[in-house]
RNA sequence: GCCCAAGUGGCGGAAUGGUAGACGCAGGAGAUUCAAAAUCUCCCGCCGCGAGGCGUGCCGGUUCGAGUCCGGCCUUGGGUACCA
């Protein structure tokens, strides 16, 4: 008898993995493609359980591939630019260069323990030269194409580091570091003409027949496409040039109900009444204050100021309506200013009551005459009846046809015209810091802003740069600005800017097809291997990412880098859930509380208790794995106690993939103890007398196929929980089983198979122990044999009135009428009956009586 | 604020609209052992002696039948355009 020595025999089959080239990708007619992509992992320096989780998903479906006689690419590479590099060379010294290639150093010796089918050849990182040269080539390609534009944008300025701010260091409206109020202001910057696709973007999630529908719900929520009414209001008496206020409206309904108009503070109005009213710029001001998020904006108090200047009603000229400077309506949507229509709309409401203007209901929740509101009324439900009075006695259904009628009378009066608006904004690239993709552009004082020339590219980033003060480095550089104009050859500028990270991971995925290539992708290669048949990531990415990406495709294929049939890259795209742990935690005088490491703790009877004096700690139980709360499960301490099987195995067993797990160390002692004893029971059957007679070998087998077809069925649809419960009660099975050494030895290769690309190592080795052809890793599948999947006879439960009362054994092919009889002659069934005549009985073949009485 | 999810025993969770709690953890009882570890067997939603009743976040609805479908809430999580 041996011992399951997990990390003898994990470093054995990489080897022998490594030295058969299985897992490199190589372009092939003879089998079909199949392209198994995860998110790949910003160079942290340690992998976590989350990254453990979403790459062995991602191994599972990429073996399980190879194993159904597929040419499977499966890649990895690093998302290596961005800002916690930087941060780490202000907090601690270096060069973010260094930290991050020392990061993926780290992060690749703790992932190869893990076993996983990658074609490591195919490997980069987005902040390689070679990988970001060929971004700029693209970035000139859409120039070119025209889908780059400049224009001034707004930004998150700290007025004492005198630098820009990403979202993230802005905490509560300040500058994370100086603690400064943040200011909003305006930069020149380059944009991504994404909007002008809005309709393809959004019409195209249709065809993602296999995208979780949230994610295309929340894209096509994003994309934010609405019908509704653009016209003007003219002002009383407003300043030169500022005759008319232009107003978007998705309620055209409710035009009667408008009480006031708001303009953003951003508004040209806005700006003009500035200039010679010091308390409407003061309130400007006020309002330019803090973060520039949708979030930070619409959760402020709402404020207003009466600029004093009036406009007309449009169907009712008598009428005057103020207009506000308000805080809440948004300079980027729309025409940045709105009606307010307080009596059917709650954020207009509340702005009414606060400044005393009317209420003026258009719609009635029946033909009386309404009370007078005390909360906005708003008529969203179509299937009840609403009357618009108003609009010259016009009466309409709330909902869509009221908006459509209410454009179409608008249009047929001369009060403008029926739009199509999309919430979806350009995507603004520009990021005034060092560690990302220099946007290769040049900046001449007679030829203005030209491209550079393919030729120079990369435009590499300079190494010598200097962090000890705020700001962009690329900024102070003494030479590195300095180039010659592509167009005229005078002296001129570089762009400083770099490229926002979301460029790099925008079109990676069509990268791995040709990593090595000397432009950005391959004919052949791109049209072989896109698209990405299975793409894996957290949910976290439901928008920005996956619309970028999207976006990118089009985009690349406008350019010809990409072939049409790649314009939506992922053809199946899987959200996985998160690795959380719990927290253990200690009050501080200050209130504040101290974080213990799990190895710090006892656990008793559901308590814990500090190991060092036994005091009681508090736990919080599943929070997100994060450094700063001390509740990070380290793999490699994982692996080196039980091995990468038992690591990968636990985090699929324990919870739905979609769901987050949480890690115990409890889980994982299980996984491995499981692991064990599937090994001993192959030293068992091994050693079996292959002559000697057996029992039940046929129950064995018809376990077996129902497991074949459980766990494909698992693997297939994500169920890895499901299937894993399968296995587990087939090992059961087994180990119980007195069947012959023959169907045992089968059932022990099959359990192996099965198991493979959830535990390779410990497959392979008992497909080794057991006399298996070659490696198991390119063995074909196990099909499951349709006729040993049905049960000839089948129990029914017996309901009356729905609730179960007693339960039959019938043949699986016994007719209705049949079972019909049985189940009334059931003792339980006449007791309960009690003399009653059933009204009504439903027999459900195969699953279920329903008795109604 | 807005958009999108999720909520089932002590815990993680299972369940094509059809026996709620598969499988695993923790717990309990027993076997083995000089003893322990390891291993194996059995029990294990709540209330009730029992018959039985109650149970899938809360309120209501559809259905012969609802964890599952519909409406309204509550709580937690993700996103909110410069975190990745």
């Amino acid at each position: 008898m041996t011992r399951y020595n997990p990390a003898e025999i994990e470093a054995r089959w990489q080897s022998a993995w490594e030295a058969s080239d299985v897992f490199k990708a190589v372009r092939s007619a003879d089998k079909p493609k199949y392209y198994v992509l995860e998110m790949f992992p910003y160079p942290s320096g340690r992998i976590h359980m989350g990254h453990v989780r979403n790459y062995t998903m991602g191994d599972v479906i990429a073996r399980y591939k190879l194993a159904t006689g597929h040419n499977v690419l499966h890649p990895m590479g690093w998302d290596a630019f961005g800002m916690p590099a930087e941060n780490a060379a202000m907090a601690i010294g270096g060069h973010p260069k260094d930290w991050t290639y020392g990061n993926i150093k780290d992060m690749r010796d703790q992932m190869k323990p893990l076993g996983l089918s990658i074609d490591w050849s195919r490997e980069f990182a987005t902040c390689d030269p070679e990988y970001y040269g060929q971004q700029q080539a693209l970035f000139l390609d859409f120039l070119q194409e025209g889908l780059v534009y400049r224009k001034n944008a707004i930004v998150n300025w700290d007025p004492i580091d005198m630098t820009v701010l990403a979202n993230e260091q802005v905490e509560a409206g300040r500058g994370w570091r100086s603690g400064a109020l943040v200011e909003r202001r305006e930069l020149t910057q380059w944009f991504f003409k994404i909007s002008e696709h809005s309709d393809a973007l959004l019409d195209a999630l249709d065809s993602l027949d296999n995208w979780p529908a949230k994610v295309k719900l929340m894209q096509a929520n994003w994309i934010g496409k609405s019908r509704g009414l653009q016209f003007a209001f003219s002002t009383v008496e407003g300043p030169e040039g500022h005759d008319r206020i232009e107003v978007y409206t998705t309620r055209p309904d409710t035009l009667m109900g408008a009480s006031f108009v708001g303009i953003s503070p951003d508004h040209s109005l806005a700006k003009e009444l500035e200039k010679d009213n010091p308390d409407l710029a003061a309130f400007c001001a006020e309002c330019r204050k803090g973060g520039t998020t949708e979030e930070a904006i619409e959760t402020a108090e709402k404020l207003g100021f009466n600029t004093g200047i009036t406009v007309r009603h449009p169907f009712d000229t008598a009428h005057e309506l103020p207009v506000y400077i308000a805080n809440f309506v948004l300079m980027d949507y729309g025409t940045g200013a709105i009606f307010g229509c307080p009596a059917h709309d709650e954020r207009d409401f509340e702005f009414a009551t606060k400044y005393g203007l009317p209420i003026i209901s258009t719609y009635l929740p029946s033909e009386e005459s309404p009370e007078a509101l005390d909360e906005a009324y708003v008529p969203a439900k179509t299937d009840k009846v609403f009357y618009n009075r108003g609009f010259a006695g016009e009466q309409w259904q709330t909902g869509h046809e009221a908006i459509d009628a209410a454009i179409a009378f608008c249009e047929s009066n001369g009060v403008g015209q029926g739009v199509t608006k999309f919430r979806l904004r350009d995507w603004g690239l520009s990021r005034q810091r060092y560690w990302g993709c220099p946007i290769p552009v040049v900046h001449c004082e007679t030829c203005g802003v030209v491209p550079e020339k393919k030729e120079n590219l990369p435009i590499e980033l300079p190494y010598d740069v200097d962090f000890s003060t705020p700001g962009n480095p690329l900024d102070r550089h003494p030479t590195w600005r300095d180039c010659a104009c592509p167009s005229c050859g005078a002296p001129a500028k570089r762009e400083t800017d770099t490229m926002d990270t979301f460029v790099d991971s925008s079109w990676y995925f069509a990268r791995f097809t040709a990593p090595r290539a000397e432009t950005p992708t391959i004919t052949e290669d791109a049209a072989y291997w896109m698209n990405v048949d299975q793409y894996i990531g957290g949910i976290e990415h439901a928008i920005l990412h996956l619309l970028y990406s999207r976006f990118f495709a089009r985009a690349m294929e406008m350019t010809g880098h990409l072939p049409k049939s790649a314009n939506e890259p992922f053809d199946a795209l899987f959200t996985q859930g998160m690795v959380t742990h719990a927290i253990y935690q200690t009050p501080k005088q200050d209130g504040r509380p101290i974080y213990h490491y799990p190895e710090d703790v006892d656990l008793r009877d559901g308590k814990a208790f500090l190991k060092e004096d036994g005091q009681e700690v508090e736990i919080i139980p599943s929070a997100k794995m994060s450094k700063s709360k001390n509740n990070v499960v380290d793999p490699l301490n994982i692996i080196s106690n039980y091995g990468a099987d038992t690591a990968r195995w636990f985090v699929l067993s324990d919870s739905p993939p979609e769901r987050d797990v949480e890690w115990t160390a409890s889980g994982a002692e299980a996984s491995h103890k499981h692991l064990t004893r599937v090994w001993t029971l192959c030293d068992k059957i091994a050693a079996m007398d292959p002559g000697a007679a057996g029992k039940d070998d046929e129950a064995l087998l018809r376990a077996m196929h129902k497991t074949i077809h459980d766990v494909t069925l698992g693997v297939e649809t994500f169920g890895f929980n499901a299937a894993i419960a399968k296995l587990y009660a087939f090992t059961a099975t087994l180990s119980k089983s007195k069947a012959n050494h023959a169907a045992q030895r089968k059932a022990i290769m099959t359990l192996a198979q099965l198991m493979s690309p959830m535990t390779p190592h410990l497959a392979e080795d008992i497909w080794k122990h057991q006399g298996g052809e070659g490696l198991i890793v390119t063995a074909p599948w196990p099909k499951a044999d349709d006729a040993m999947l049905v049960d000839d006879v089948v129990t029914l439960p017996i309901q009356i009135n729905g609730k179960r009362r007693a339960e039959i054994s019938v043949p699986a092919d016994m007719s209705k009428e049949e079972v019909e009889k049985i189940a009334l002659a059931h003792e339980a069934v006449i007791r309960t009956l009690d003399g009653a005549t059933p009204k009504k009985i439903i027999v459900v073949p195969g699953r279920i009586v329903n008795v109604v009485a």
